[in-house]
DNA sequence: CTGTTAGCGCATTCAG
DNA sequence: CTGAATGCGCTAACAG
């Protein structure tokens, strides 16, 4: 079923077939006709055609790390929502960190001609790396949250992760705490800024770094965590890279017969919901996923449009509940 | 930059061209230069053109309610994960649980000619209620993940959620619990099934049975819990629809001084992550997202090769950790 | 306002 | 093995 059977069925030409699917103007008693032929058949126009001649599908991509990570699942969530609202379709490309992996989508993005593209995180900043890789993607609109990719066309939306670090690190300061440990995940542009919030808070107010790494969220991390609280330096409060790194922290704290929030502080990193199912409830710095994402599909949506567009730095706040 | 340009520069036909695109046997010295022309422009075919003559654009959609649910996260990342693999691209669709949005995306789909639909969760049964968005689909490869979709080409993949409470129920009982509530969320077909399992093994086994409802997972739900609880007639053990239920159960437990796992036995629903991040770790049914879902992405892959294919229950699992 | 025609970029006949 | 011609379903000029 196409539109010629429309247009033959209906008694009309297919530019007119074309038109009212179009919304133009035509004869009252035409659009009746086509009407009732489409209705008949359950005819729907053929994206794809039209995108051969429109050169554009109305598809956007999302690329996301790993959508298990309730980061990246609710940008992914909110940008999807904001989009096909507006008649786009959303394409969540899941790259599991992996640059080939993340390559290879790109490649199979630009065949489909995407009208644009949305990288979440900043480890898409490797893509810098491969200029070949740019070149491909150079006239392709890109939002990038929390990094810059290099093309023509790319424009960028931050959370002030290292800010809201430094204001959530002085906020325990003036609280009192003096040995507060940085529990740092991951050696990303953004975990580093994150790190570096809390440098610069204990810097200024004299007191000693004390940092600890991790590369895992779970099992490897509870290790290190026990580790860490062994080894006794966390006397008074923690700052950690993630929420799920904090949740660990309050659960071992607790088995341990620490009063959190009393004792020590912890605070974590993202307000996900992990900050109402610890118990008690946990104290973090909230990056604004929410406005962060819709930032980023708005700002999509003015280039799509030609307008101009500016990089946006939006600020993260402090939510205090009650580990901190 | 289209094939016409590759073929003039590189001194041949479009159709040689196609053929080295499609991978056919063309005169090695063609081929050479065809691929030196290609690589200079950075060549890319246009899947659009493509799938207007193929009929396909090698997409698939998948249909979910809600990314945030680590559930549905997880089956979309691994249907997501499977398909990439084999050059297929996906469309995640969040439904938020709106029937109209569900068919406006359905909609979306077909225009795109999509090539097959996977749907996670018996919530999307919803659609056999209406007969004109099945008669759209009718024709396009269906996997409903926990339902079924009276279409003509659909499949079903299940994953055995009554079996799986009811034994979670009777191990509970085994080990010598009398009074067992079953905490209820919602009231889809699949969560029904699950309430089913606990009312089957309690009748079996002459105890009493005693369900509580809640229809939201957190700020409602922690009160709907906190009266439960008040109620005082979960003595013994709980038994939960959904881990984040669970969770909420432990730690107010918890407050109140219960020892969980001796005093009072509590048992999830998922086996998600948040079985790891209680305190004591969280014993629950696992219904096997990651299985189910590779699942419903070969039975598609398989009824698209125009394979054979019946419908499949997958048993599930109890995980048993420290709560119960 | 309506219809005719020429592409959009590619795959696929069918001759040569 | 290669190339010329046709069509996939639709939009956009253009002419009527």
């Amino acid at each position: 079923m196409n539109i010629y059977d429309i247009a033959r069925e209906a008694g009309v030409s297919i530019s007119t077939v074309s038109k009212y699917l179009n919304n133009k103007n035509i004869r009252p008693e035409l659009k009746e006709k086509i009407e009732y032929v489409i209705k008949k058949y359950n005819y729907v126009p053929s994206a794809v055609a039209q995108g051969l001649v429109s050169k554009s599908l109305k598809l956007i991509a999302v690329m996301v790390v790993d959508l298990q990570v309730s980061y990246y699942a609710a940008a992914a969530y909110t940008i999807d929502k904001t989009l096909s609202k507006l008649g786009y379709r959303v394409i969540i490309c899941n790259t599991l960190g992996d640059e080939e992996n993340s390559i290879r989508y790109l490649d199979s993005l630009m065949k489909l001609s995407v009208d644009g593209i949305i990288f979440i995180g900043s480890i898409f900043e490797f893509l810098n790396k491969y200029p070949k890789v740019l070149n491909k993607i150079d006239n392709i609109p890109i939002i990038c949250n929390n990094g810059h990719i290099n093309t023509k066309n790319s424009h960028s939306v931050y959370a002030d992760d290292r800010v809201g670090v430094y204001q959530a690190t002085e906020y325990l300061i003036k609280k009192g705490r003096k040995n507060i440990v940085y529990l740092k995940y991951l050696t990303t542009a953004s975990s580093n800024l994150k790190c570096q919030g809390y440098k610069d808070a204990i810097d200024k107010y004299g007191l000693k770094q004390t940092i600890y790494y991790t590369n895992d969220l779970m099992t490897a991390a509870y290790e290190d965590i026990k580790k860490m609280l062994e080894d006794g330096v966390a006397k008074d409060a923690i700052v950690c890279g993630e929420d799920l790194l904090a949740l660990s922290c309050i659960s071992q704290l607790s088995a341990l017969n620490y009063k959190i929030g009393v004792d020590i502080d912890v605070i974590g990193f993202n307000a996900s919901i992990f900050t109402d199912v610890s118990n008690p409830k946990m104290t973090s710095i909230d990056n604004k996923v929410e406005e962060t994402s819709v930032k980023c599909a708005d700002m999509l949506l003015d280039v799509l449009q030609g307008k101009e567009v500016k990089d946006i730095t939006i600020p993260c706040s402090l939510v205090i509940k009650d580990s901190a």
